[in-house]
This record gives structure tokens, sequence and C-alpha cells, in this order.
DNA sequence: TTGTATGCGTTATCAC
DNA sequence: GTGATAACGCATACAA
């Protein structure tokens, strides 16, 4: 049945007619006891709703598929909350999964550490937690945001706002790096009150949307740092009757599958969130495959600054 | 440990100590075998890459995740291929999956229907596979196709076209009927040619976008039998520089999370795509937890038609 | 090349 | 209440 070793054809034969007489299927469970290893692995993310999360994980899945052996993913959503995520860690582990791939929601570095350290395979991906030592795939986020509000300001933009989503990621941190970093080299004065926070769900983007578009005088641009923030701030926008980029221009990391099917179409940084995910899939199938401990890489994927017309 | 039976308190408080200090924890495997349950549901659907799916997804979550015992669920997406589809459910027999919800690619009604004559839990959503008895948790997507149409006469269009999504699914099937039905009523005879197919993808559906457009003479409206198919369409008509709703008017089946973040804003059934998730995964729970077998019920779940701009 | 015994880590059963 | 024992179904090592 493993195709393995030395067996006569006929013994083969007839244990392979006795399969198909009795109808028998191998019990995955007795046999990943024996073997050790369960053939699936964990996915931890914030939010599978989130385009972004769904390329991602379509990027592991067909990664995982092309295998020899095939791998299953268990799809963990938390919401970006660490009591959650630390639920969903508990239960994983305790179903045996061979590895995870995880978008850290903050928080758990003790039980993380703790993973890391005996060497269970595991990647980091769109996000990092700088005290865990484990392999990253991300976006240069700094970089990038730079680059984008470097062309707001380019467009003759000065008053940026920026519409925060208060996740505990460090992606979200580089992010804002990155625009203070394009101001001060533009010899723009930082203002905090351009900051507005929010929770990364869609609702409350568009309640802090609102808000932004309370301060006065209005900003003549806003950088958005994920695409839930865009999204709020374009029907905070649109509520208000102002005009984009005529009364306010927007840009915002991720770009949206349908960024050519409506309007305004918005200039953003996309991310490779399909190739991400291909990548972390790679990388954790060679921890999974090798004893080996190796030094943590990070991987830095290319992102791309898609200029269309609310930029202004 | 398993909070169970008759334990005196000290020799409890022995073994968790005992726990603590070994940190030890139970094998879910090697539990699983013997109990011959895992703790984990499949999830076989077509593309989380979809909003609907993504939806239907979280509702499944958060309906187990509420649960005294947690499941956990494998992710599988098919792309409408029965071949992929047929792999995914042998591989998940293989790990002896507690149920199964399934939105049907078509084909492989042979291992449903045996799985099914087995008493093994498992849900359809989304789409029936009418020849296998299973639970099903739809909506009615001819009442709701007949009455988006009806709405388009309501505004005037009488050369309808339709922009059909080619799924095995008998939603899509049940969608066009509903379509055929509400131009029946007004009196307005069937046109083949006002009809055009496309692969359930982003891009095929803008191809053939494309192709309904250059019907001469153009339609009044479109009815378009998915979101990605809305999507594509959309994408076509501002490429061809045309407006929505002046030039040719536009509505179809799902709603669109932005659809109050651009323009124009869409004309659309609502489906409860969280809601199905809910009760499908309820539904598979009790399953799940009965032995007793009953007859397979459907659940229709309500759609609301949202009208918007584009329906003119 | 084939057959057989052992153990993976649980839980259920049954004597104590 | 508690402790010992068998069995879940497979893979491995070793004997035949």
């Amino acid at each position: 049945m493993n195709e393995s070793r030395f067996v006569a054809p006929v013994t083969k034969a007839r244990v392979l007619a006795a399969i198909a007489e009795l109808d028998y299927r191998r019990d995955g469970i007795a046999r990943s006891l024996r073997r050790s290893r369960t053939g699936t692995i964990g996915a931890i993310i914030s939010d599978i709703t989130n385009p972004f999360f769904g390329d991602l994980f379509k990027g592991i899945e067909d990664t995982l598929q092309s295998l020899p052996e095939t791998l299953n993913v268990i799809l963990c959503n938390t919401e970006e909350d660490a009591e959650k995520e630390r639920l969903y860690l508990d239960l994983l582990m305790d179903k045996r999964i061979d590895g995870l791939i995880l978008a850290p929601a903050g928080g758990n570095a003790d039980v993380l550490t703790a993973l890391a350290n005996r060497g269970f395979p595991m990647v980091f991906v769109d996000r990092a937690l700088p005290s865990v030592p484990v392999d990253e795939v991300l976006v240069d986020n700094f970089a990038a945001s730079e680059e984008l509000v470097r062309h707001l300001v380019k467009q003759g933009h000065r008053r940026i706002a920026l519409l925060r989503a208060t996740l505990h990621a460090d992606s979200i941190e580089q992010r804002v790096a990155g625009y203070r970093r394009a101001l001060e080299q533009a010899g723009i004065p930082f203002k905090r009150d351009l900051i507005v926070d929010s929770a990364s769900d869609l609702n409350s983007a568009h309640v802090s949307g609102c808000r932004l578009l309370d301060i006065a005088p209005l900003p003549n641009a806003v950088f958005c740092t994920n695409n839930f923030m865009t999204l709020g701030l374009m029907r905070a926008i649109h509520n208000r009757g102002l005009d984009t980029p005529a009364d306010i221009a927007v840009a915002g990391f991720d770009d949206f599958p349908w960024a050519d099917s409506f309007r305004p179409r918005i200039t953003a940084i996309a991310q490779p969130a399909y190739e991400m995910g291909q990548v972390a899939a790679r990388r954790l199938c060679e921890k999974i495959g090798s004893a080996v401990r190796s030094e943590p890489v990070r991987t830095l994927l290319p992102t791309q600054l898609i200029v269309r017309e609310t930029s202004g």
C-alpha cells in the first residue's frame, strides 16, 4: 500500500483486491499517531474577509497542494485578538499540527518564543514579532509608505493626514514611520492631530474616517494604513458629498481587486499577497522537512506603487 | 484532567501539579484515535477570495468557536473543479474529520451519496446536489432573481441581458430560471443571444463582460448571476467609457462590502452569507452530536433586494 | 520476500 | 474513589 519495499507483485495485487472489496480506507489518525506527523498545518491570520488574507491563503493552499504529500490547512481568524490567538495556538498544538503560518496579533510572545526555541516549524507572514526569532515573509512597509507619501507630496499636498489601524502589528508601525520620514524629508512638520486611529474593522474605519473629515481645516490628502481604512474613509467621503481628489486626495496600503471596476480609482501600494502565501508555505515545508534548525531569515517581497486618480 | 467522574480533590491537585511540572500536553491525535473523533471538520468551498465565502466561513468559525468543545475547520478551495473536490474529499475522509460543510462544485455525486447513506454528517451550503439527500442551507435563488429582474423591468428596461457564471451549480440555474420567469411574466420574449457565459473568475468575467457589450444594439440592462460577474462587467463598462445606468443598467446577485464607498452604487440581491455559515455550522453540530439519522431538511434564508443607482 | 510482535498516547472497562 | 489493562489502527523492526 505504501508503494514501498520488496513486495511481490502477486501479494500487492491481492492486497489491492482486498482493499477494493472491503472498501478499506487507512485511518489517517492512527497513521499520524504512529508516524508522529499529521499532514496538517495551521494558519492563524486576522481576518479572512480581508482580500489581502484571502489571496495570501490561496497562495498557501496552492503551494501545499502541489506537494508530493499534500498538506491541509486549519484556518483560524483572530480578529486581531491576542486572547483568541492564544486559544487557537493551544488548540492547534493539541491537534499536533506539523507547522504554523502566523500573522501575529501581538502578544503571546512567551508561547511563541517557547515554540520557536523548541524548533517547532513556524513562519511569520505579513507581520513579525521582533522579539521572537522566526522566519518572516514580509514587505518593506517602511520604504513603501515613504514612497507613497513622497508621491503625495510631489502632487502638491502638504497637510497629509494619516488614518491608522491600531493593530499591535509592527507592519503598521513601519508604515507610520515611513510616513513620518517622507514628511521629514519634504520639510513638512509632523502634526499629531493629523493622525486618526481606528480599530481595524470596516465600521470602525468608517467612524474614524468621519472623524478625520472633521479636522479643520480639511487636510489635503490622507494616507490610509490598510485597505479597510481606505474603504471606511471613502465611505465617509461619499457620505459627506465630498469629491476625491478635488476636495481631498486619498492613497493607501493594499490594492483592490475591483480597482478598475469602480470609481474613483484609488492610488495604492499593491502587496504581493498571493506570493507571500506561496513563499511562506514553501519555507514552512522546508522547515518541516529538515531537522536542522537554521538561523531565522527575513524575506522581503517587492511592493508596487500604483498611481491612479485619487492622489490628485 | 477530563473534569469527570469521582476523583478526589487531592488526587486531582496532584495530577494538575504534575502536569504543570512536566508541562505535559495531552496528545490530541492519540485522543482522537481512542475516542474516534477528531474535533475537526472540513469546509469545501469554491473560492475564499470571494467575499461571499469569506463571510460564510466566518459564520462557520464563530459558531464553532462558541461551542463547549471547540471545533476546527480545514478550509479547501475547489475553484469549481470537481476533480479537486474529489481529491479534497478523499484527503478529508482520510483525516477522519467529524463532518463536512460543502458548496458542491457539481459531480462527485457517487462519493457524496455514499457518504450520505453512511450517515456521515454533512451539510450543503450555497448550492445543493439535487440527487444527494443531505441537509441544505440556501437562499431562494429563483425568487430573488425574479424579484431583481422584475425590478429592472419596472425601471423600463426590456432588453435585459444575462451574464452567467458557468458553474455546475443548481444555484446559478435557479437564478437563470428566475430571470426567464420574470421576462415571461412581463411579456418580454426570451432571447438566447442576450445570454453571455463566463467562467467564474474575475478575469473571465471581464472578458465576457466585453463580449456582452459587443452585442448590437446594446442591451438596456444586465443581470449578473454573481458578484464576480458584476465586477467583470463593471470593469468592461468603464474601459469602454460607458456610463451606468445612463448607457446600460446593471444589477446582480451578491452585495458588496464597499457598495457605499465607491461609485456607481450597485443595485443587488444581498445574501445573508454570514448567517448561512452559522446555520450550516449549527446544523452540522447537531448531526455530529446525535446518532439518529433524520430526513434531510432544506433551510432557505431570506435575501434582500437593495435598490441603488445602477438599475436606472 | 513475508509474517509477527511491539508501541505510539489515549480512554474505557473492570476489578480492587 | 483508585489503579491496572486492553484496544483504537497503523508502521516499524526483526524473525522466519
